[in-house]
DNA sequence: GCACAATAATTTCCTTCGTCAAGTATTGAT
DNA sequence: ATCAATACTTGACGAAGGAAATTATTGTGC
């Protein structure tokens, strides 16, 4: 097993590895402000179990002569993790290695939402996965969208599945008999992107996912946000329009009330005047130069856009990185997005780089299976 | 002088009972998570150095049996600092014992913000503070709007100022023979309430406050929040109707756009149809009843409640703290900010709570002060 | 008044972690 | 072959904090 209850350093050598990549001793040791005498010490437990190896000397460093450096890397093999997104009709999920790449993955509807169900699922879901990983896989993470205490692995409120205070993590842990983490879904995306995407090395940044709802993870001084009200990153009801059309939350005009996918289709429906249009059906006239559902989409992204520059205006990450649950209509919302991002964003603000790009539907399991790598790590 | 180069256990003690008032050595452990032989050993220099000392034992603690607690306090009076806040017109200078209490105060008007002028009235209104203090103060905190790098005591650019990469640190140490630490305005507030105002205890909490600008300093897991790109906290530059005014940012509609001074005293001029109206005639209009006038606060009040808001939602602070620099139309706004806050908070994010307060004006100088305080602590 | 329980604080000893400084290893250059 | 340069390892040491015993100081039950 991983070094437990273990000193700071070893720790910090590991995650260095871990995130970016092969790294000698040295190099470790300017990074993390430590001698490079401790990073030895923290390296040798690491290496002995199995999870650091060096790696032949390859390219030589500074001006030519000096002994090559053996940089560390990690053996992604030596665990395997699995992670399961669970939506209120599927359960996606992969297997991933200790970096965090995807081995195998796997889904499965569900017929009801209940418990009892989705466990029973879950346990045929994990038991398909672990294939012939079984004996290499002890940690199960498990994203979940709502209010969710990863502390405790209870959910505390889910409006899609309809779930209230159910211990999932002791239940699944039960079914399973693998080590469980629960987390609020967002976050646990979030948390991918900042181990092994693009918010490496960042000390702060955002990850904005628009889909049905839209949701951010924010990163801040290198620590996930959690809220002190259990309510964070809710960038769906940042304003954008006082007079604009009524949300879900009971205000007019939030984000998520001009750029969600009820909205979008709703104002679609009334623009083209066809009450049975879907959104693939609204997508592909908009590419097909439809003016009035051109607009729609417009508005929609010029709103996310906003919102994101409300996350860079007050709490200023690195890097944003937009993305969505299947974010189809990606192309039309880009360009807006940037400009309505641009419109918003208050002087250097304006210099914060947003990346936008669909990630594949796995993404999602892939940051459960994430969350549980770092439980893994930072126990 | 303060234990340097210290052990982590002494600041956090000493941090403690700075913040929380005073605490017994067993409380100590135990909110620290130290042991309490560790808290002996940490408190022994700090007391030896006159920094802390002990209260004679006053209310019994537990259930009545045992040995009494002789709780830690410090020593205010042990040395003292000054803090000045520089704006374009005025010099607003403090001097504070240990725990920031304002001991005396001064001001200085400037008949120009050169550096040269700013300096050598600085220096004076200084020597005045210092007065009897002057063989126990050692320390300067300068607050400045604007970007402003703390660690170097540069003033890369403070608008109102005019000035661009000003080395007002190193300056204003040779000119006063103290030792400087210079830090943006806002963010000298925020730490000034973070550590002995309404934040104390609080592992997240906002600042807003409400002025000629509108701004916002941020404290996230303990930490106050810098922004990447130097910005955070633009609060006044968050969206807040799409087809509003135009704001000097560039875009339309911004909070700062509605409920800046300028942007009321404007409005207030075009509903009233009188050009040479100010704000005091504006506000004793809209309190005697004038009901156009009443809606341009209203709207205003709405606006900024929208915009903390969106702090609430995006960072979920544990609770957040609206201010002005000398908000004297408070009554006008408060009702309005808590609607408009209501209104906008998503979920739970509306049980943040609210302090809605003029504070006084030398408070930004006591935060400039509490900023020393803060740099000899954690030095 | 006297044991004694209860709580606070201190002391002593010990472990742990990380640094320092010296040494070993491995290369290219002369 | 020697030397400079760089990477890494080793072992002695020191600082920080923990565990447990000890001392200090109270109230309670008798």
């Amino acid at each position: 097993m991983f070094p437990d209850a273990t000193a700071p350093a070893v720790t910090s050598v590991f995650t260095a590895v871990l995130t970016e990549g092969p790294l000698s001793r040295v190099a470790l040791a300017r990074r993390l402000g430590l001698s490079s005498a401790a990073v030895t010490k923290a390296a040798r437990p690491l290496i002995e179990l199995g999870y650091l190896e060096e790696l032949a000397a390859t390219e030589r460093t500074g001006p030519g002569a000096g002994r090559p450096a053996s940089p560390l890397t990690v053996r992604a093999g030596r665990e395997f993790f699995v992670g399961v997104k669970i939506t209120g009709d599927e359960l996606i999920g992969v297997l991933c290695d200790l970096r965090a790449e995807v081995r195998a993955s796997a889904h499965r509807r569900l017929v009801a939402a209940d418990v009892e169900h989705v466990l029973a699922e879950l346990a045929e879901l994990v038991d398909d996965l672990l294939g012939s990983y079984r004996d290499r896989a002890h940690r199960l993470g498990l994203a979940v969208s709502g209010d969710v205490d990863q502390a405790t692995g209870l959910v505390r409120y889910s409006p899609f599945l309809h779930w209230r205070d159910v211990p999932l993590g002791e239940l699944a842990a039960r079914s399973t008999g693998l080590t469980v983490t629960v987390e609020n879904d967002v976050k646990a995306l979030t948390t991918a992107e900042q181990w092994f995407g693009e918010g490496v090395g960042a000390d702060s940044f955002a990850l904005v996912t628009v889909g049905a709802g839209i949701g951010c993870g924010l990163v801040v001084n290198g620590r996930l946000v959690s809220g002190a009200h259990g309510v964070a990153g809710e960038i769906g009801h940042v304003g954008f329009d006082v007079d604009g059309p009524a949300c879900h939350c009971g205000s007019r005009g939030c984000v998520e009330a001009v750029a969600g996918t009820d909205a979008i289709v709703g104002r679609a429906r009334e623009v083209s005047g066809r009450p049975g249009l879907t959104l693939d059906d609204a997508v592909a006239l908009a590419r097909a130069g439809d003016a009035p559902l051109g607009a729609v989409f417009a508005r929609a992204g010029t709103a996310i856009g906003a919102g994101i520059a409300a996350v860079a205006n007050l709490v200023g990450p690195a890097r944003i990185v937009v993305s969505g649950e299947g974010l189809s209509a990606y192309d039309l919302f880009e360009p807006h997005i940037r400009a309505g991002f641009q419109r918003q964003a208050f002087g250097a603000a304006a210099d914060c780089p947003l990346s936008i790009r669909p990630l594949p539907f796995e993404e999602w399991a892939r940051g459960a299976a994430t969350v549980s790598i770092k439980a893994l790590v930072a126990s």
